[in-house]
DNA sequence: GCGACAG
DNA sequence: ATCTTGTCGC
């Protein structure tokens, strides 16, 4: 009884080396698919990670949604103790582990997951969220508060604003303004869709927040924002 | 060599 | 990410 979150260690496993940590993303990234390819969005979920015990624990939390309304149909944690510390670049290393336990305990498996951080918009192509798409399959994409690299002109202040972030010559993501004169999200396709229905979607699943619903709600989960406002 | 650096 | 109240502004 597989999922498509039961994953062949060696494909996240961290041993401590960084440079060969490094080349496997670079692996991994030639396998990223930026052409839109997926069946009708039925169910999306969204997902995040925070932490417990001065850090001690990881906690990943997944929402299940109905993609059409936004409903959430499902919410559910998992709690695994640290391994790494945090380094930038290999984030997904650190959280990857607990977030696709979270994945597992779903009712139902996505035909899309939005991941907080990046998706292609990494020094090496692959962000948390092109790092999950990989390994599982599953069309995802990168929804950060932050660049880790890149640059780009400015951006209008208006919901829908955006502007192209580019690296080395190449469009890696899309900064765009998801509300009216806040700071704007990173938007980056993580695997199987292109730049524009990452933003397309991100856009759709917006209900008024900074935050898309799937990554708001599961935002709340990871950090404990749910039981303590 | 000197910064920058998702969460 | 996390430690944290009130406060400025639409």
């Amino acid at each position: 009884m597989r999922s498509p979150f039961d994953i062949a260690p060696d494909l996240l496993a961290w041993d401590g080396d960084v440079p060969r940590a490094r080349r496997l993303q670079q692996e991994l990234a030639a396998r990223v698919c930026l052409q839109d390819a997926f069946a009708p969005l039925r169910r999306v979920a969204g997902v995040d990670v925070g932490f417990e015990e001065d850090g001690a624990v990881t906690r990943a939390a997944a929402v299940l949604l109905d993609a059409a309304t936004m409903q959430p149909l499902a919410e559910v944690v998992a709690r695994l103790p640290t391994r790494m510390p945090y380094i930038p670049g290999l984030l997904s290393f650190r959280e990857l582990p607990a977030v696709l336990q979270a994945l597992a305990q779903l009712p139902e498996v996505p035909e899309l997951i939005l991941v907080d951080g990046h998706g292609v918009a990494h020094p090496r192509g692959l962000g948390i969220a092109a790092h999950l798409g990989v390994v599982t399959d599953l069309p995802t994409i990168g929804v950060a508060k932050k660049i880790l690299v890149g640059n780009h002109d400015a951006v209008g202040l208006k919901r829908g604003d955006r502007t192209p972030l580019m690296h080395r010559g190449r469009m890696i993501g899309t900064v765009l303004r998801s509300k009216d004169g806040i700071q704007p999200l990173i938007v980056s396709p993580g695997h199987r869709l292109s730049h524009a229905t990452a933003v397309e979607r991100v856009l759709a699943y917006g209900r008024g927040y900074k935050l898309p619903e799937p990554t708001r709600l599961a935002d709340r989960l990871a950090s404990r924002r749910d039981r303590r406002t």
